[in-house]
DNA sequence: GGCTTCACG
DNA sequence: ACGTACGTGAAGCCT
């Protein structure tokens, strides 16, 4: 049998603000008596009767005597301070965080909603505590399933009653508690009754005649005094009695199973205390749920390395054994020298007292020291966990070891909790999931001059770290449990980790000598170019400065610009085309232009960084985008040219280690696959299951046409739609790209919505469920926060209402990919494979593969990437080999 | 370090 | 009247 406490917000919140001072504020100025005094209750409550659930009610006048925010309580009272109106708000914010639901229903009071939840409990077999200040309550009493815990006053003064309390205090069972109340009135609510009429002799005469009914039939049988008032008050009694009866019929439906009592969120709960200044009542939230919670930065929160060991290679091993032998997960801190080799690597022994051991380069050669490091770290050993572990795992792969046993990463799983988090530095996570700081200046004692130039001590910032990772990793772990994310995290982020780890470690093939003569090819293109722009220019100037090209282009030769940007005129390529017939320079500009980037960015940049073994080896983020993509820098391999012919040259230079080819494999249109799915809509997703061309399809839709009859420019406008919808694009957008007039653009816009209707309806449901939640969420369970939702600026949240139209649609599509990814890399490890993971650019992976495996990496990356998600249409890939990037291009 | 431009999905 | 497609990273100019 459940026990579930029902507490009724409004008379509670209203009884803590008068029992408790007004001067009670936090420092910032915010009154927080009623908030206090109600959570302090709720708290109070939780612990005495440990409940399984507790729903709060509140009233909700009709929207037509809304001219308070809640009703004046109990009617006839004076008006409800503001200082309280102000805490229903952060009252309702408490409950959010506790995650105990509040629960109102426009047009009836709290005590309706608990009368009817309550006898919803009853029915079903569970018991049901109300919590209130309200007496007319006492009518729902029953045994053994509703009892009223009674706030006398104040905030801690109550009494139980069940039937028997109810007689006992009354003289009259609960149901009679409606007449009985009716007659006597409430001297304490100003609510008169009948004249003459006290408890005693209200509750004899309910005993004797049964009812109002039974009373006022025998009037003629009492003194004369009480039969005159009887007569006379007996409409009144009557009219009291009908406000006194409870509705049990109020349309309301509480969850039952979601009503769990204790799974509170922590980091709001983190916040909210924080900014209310709720320090004991956090101690006391703490203790009720067992100890769950982190500390509070107010609460004096620091850490500091306490005890360091820099030990020697074999007392590093024998601490290693001995810390092996507790068979937790190792908390880790690390650091790395430029070339990429472990320079320090520190483990917590003792986080209490801040003791950790933490060890430097000249050890990681000693044997006894691999061997105990590769058990801490292996996936069948006790695991561990640190920050940025994929940075950690390559310089392991260095010394030999593989770090398969990663349990958190605390950098990952800040990104899952808050994508849009920045650079997820350890200080930063700790002051904001721990209410910690770390102390990062211990030895720099007072009158030493600070060179500059980084840490005053390297190592023991290495020893904080690590302390810093322990103390993270129980909250974050707990937040994404308690998000559902932690499938996302265990089964789809944490593996992809170290398969990014491998594929940095491989790097990829290049040409350098196809690479250097396409380079020395674009430098003298660019040189004829620039001669060429300065002799019909009229004088010489930097191309490349926009500046300077503004005063030639605007000024001097008089062209018209056509928009603006922060400082100037434009001289993008959007604009120049425009204006391509205006003057001579300006066709010579694209040229150059895009002659100029494929130089500099992509000839230049990649010889830049060609390493001596002849291969790139880029940064592949996990913690960047907010959408869930990866990122590549340094270089950025997610965007080598392909769409124009010159560019697409790049890709020849793309090569795999002699003796292997190249594998390229990409979703087929999987973004569009992804609305389909999302939408559920049912012209574009039998567009894709009939398998046919799917912006054919479109276009024949949209145009009312034949699919046979579709031209080509038919087919690139469908096209054009069919991706700028899923950024939200407007017919203004649509009609600069497709060079049509906006209401054309919208035309075809209207034609598109009306042929896939489901489209817009989830666009729309996209925008109302994000400005509720805040958030956007993929199937998989990634969000993405989007507070400029609800942005006061037009602009900003237009632009918030395309991020949550497109997160959900981009998120789920690089969900489905990392999963194909991780599948992908499982495959080779379980086949063996000489053959690896080389690249990856969004919804495609490139594999050198050695020609024996060909035919059976071919089957298994066509398998995994197609079986990676179960959506409404099929997932289709392309695959292809070839010697080259280019020439496995299908 | 901000701005502009442009490469990719 | 204004602004107008999501998500990245790099090069180069300029303050």
């Amino acid at each position: 049998m459940a026990k579930v406490l029902l507490l009724d917000g409004n008379s509670l919140t209203y009884r803590a603000f008068f029992a408790l001072p007004t001067d009670m504020a936090t420092a910032s100025g915010q009154v927080t008596n009623a908030v206090f005094g109600f959570t302090s209750m709720l708290l109070n409550l939780a612990r005495d009767q440990q409940p399984d659930g507790i729903v709060v009610a509140f009233d909700r006048p009709e929207p037509t005597f809304r001219h308070h925010m809640i009703p004046e309580y109990k009617a006839q009272r004076e008006p409800t301070p503001d200082l309280l109106i102000q805490q229903f708000g952060l009252v309702r914010d408490v409950l959010e965080a506790l995650r105990v639901p509040a629960v109102d229903v426009v047009g009836f009071e709290a005590d309706d909603v608990l009368a009817t939840i309550a006898t919803q409990i009853a029915d079903s077999g569970d018991q049901a505590i109300i919590v209130t200040g309200d007496r007319d309550i006492y009518q729902m009493v029953r045994d053994p399933s509703i009892k009223v815990l009674y706030n006398r006053r104040g905030v801690s003064d109550y009494a139980l009653y069940d039937e028997a309390g109810i007689i006992e205090r009354t003289g009259v069972t609960s149901t009679l508690y409606p007449q009985y109340a009716a007659l006597r009135g409430d001297p304490s609510d100003n609510l008169p009754g009948v004249p003459g009429v006290g408890e005693k002799t209200a509750a004899k005469l309910i005993n004797a005649y049964g009812g109002l009914d039974g009373i006022f039939d025998h009037a003629d049988d009492q003194t004369p005094k009480l039969r005159q008032n009887l007569v006379e008050f007996e409409e009144r009694a009557r009219r009291n009695f009908d406000a006194m009866v409870l509705r049990t019929d109020v349309p309301v439906e509480v969850d039952r199973k979601a009503l769990k009592w204790g799974e509170v969120d922590v980091e709001k709960v983190q916040q909210l205390f924080d900014r209310l200044e709720f320090g004991s009542l956090y101690e006391r939230l703490s203790e009720i749920l067992g100890g769950l919670l982190p500390t509070l930065a107010s609460e004096g929160g620091v850490i500091e390395a306490e005890r360091i060991h820099v030990t020697s290679a074999s007392d590093f091993a024998s601490h290693l054994d001995a810390l092996l032998a507790r068979k937790e997960p190792l908390s880790l801190g690390w650091s790395i020298e430029p070339d990429g080799s472990l320079a320090a690597l520190s483990v917590v022994v003792n986080a209490e007292v801040g003791e950790v051991i933490v060890a430097e380069a000249p050890v990681f050669e000693d044997s006894d020291v691999l061997s105990s490091l590769q058990r801490a770290v292996a996936t069948d050993g006790i695991g561990f966990d640190a920050h940025h572990t994929k940075e950690l795992s390559r310089g392991l792969r260095r010394l030999g070891l593989h770090a398969e046993g990663l349990r958190a990463d605390t950098a990952i799983i800040a990104y899952l909790i808050d994508p849009s988090g920045g650079r997820y530095v350890l200080d930063d996570l700790l002051r904001k999931y721990c209410r910690t700081e770390l102390v990062r200046n211990d030895l720099m004692s007072a009158g030493q001059l600070d060179l500059g130039g980084g840490s005053e001590d390297p190592l023991l910032d290495v020893a904080r770290d690590a302390l810093a990772v322990h103390r993270l990793v129980p909250v974050l772990l707990q937040i994404l449990e308690e998000r559902s994310m932690f499938w996302l995290y265990d089964q789809v982020e944490r593996p992809l980790i170290s398969v990014l780890s491998r594929m940095e470690d491989v790097g990829v093939g290049v040409d350098v000598g196809e690479l250097t003569r396409m380079r020395d090819h674009l430098v003298a293109e660019v040189n004829r170019l620039e001669v060429a722009i300065h002799r019909t220019a009229g004088r010489e100037f930097n191309v490349n400065s926009t500046k300077q090209l503004r005063e030639i282009l605007f000024d001097e030769l008089g062209l018209t610009p056509q928009k603006k940007t922060k400082t100037g005129y434009s001289t993008d390529a959007a604009s120049l085309e425009k204006i391509r017939d205006q003057h001579e320079i300006v066709g010579l500009l694209l040229s150059y232009r895009e002659v100029e980037k494929l130089r500099s960015t992509y000839g230049q940049g990649l010889l830049d960084v060609v390493e001596s073994d002849g291969r790139i080896r880029a940064t592949f983020n996990q913690t960047v985008a907010r959408t869930g993509r990866l990122s590549s820098e340094d270089p950025n391999l997610h965007n080598i040219p392909v769409r124009t012919a010159l560019g697409r040259e790049f890709r020849k230079a793309f090569v795999p280690e002699d003796g292997y080819e190249l594998l390229v494999a990409d979703y087929n249109q999987i973004e569009l696959r992804v609305i389909a799915h999302l939408a559920d809509d049912p012209g574009l997703v039998s567009a894709f299951e009939s398998g046919q061309d799917i912006h054919n399809a479109t276009a024949s839709s949209v145009f009312g046409i034949k699919p046979e009859d579709v031209n080509v420019e038919q087919r690139s406008k469908a096209k054009m739609v069919s991706y700028g919808l899923a950024y939200g694009m407007e017919a203004y957008g649509l009609g600069q790209r497709l060079g049509i007039s906006t209401a054309e653009a919208s035309e075809i816009l209207e034609a598109y919505f009306l042929a896939f209707p489901s489209v817009k309806s989830f666009m729309d449901d996209m925008v109302e469920k994000t400005k509720e939640t805040g958030y956007t969420e993929t199937l998989f369970g990634r969000r993405r926060p989007i507070p400029e939702l609800n942005s006061p600026n037009f602009r900003v949240r237009q632009a918030a209402e395309r991020q949550a139209m497109n997160a959900p649609i981009q998120g789920l599509a690089a969900d489905i990919f990392k999963i194909a990814l991780v599948g992908i890399d499982r495959a080779l490890i379980k086949m063996g494979a000489r053959s690896s993971l080389v690249l990856q650019v969004h919804d495609e992976v490139i594999l050198e593969v050695h020609p024996e495996e060909k035919s059976e990496i071919q089957d298994l990356t066509v398998t995994t990437m197609g079986e990676a998600a179960e959506l409404r249409v099929p997932l289709e890939v392309n695959i292809a080999l070839g010697p080259t990037w280019a020439e496995a291009k299908s």
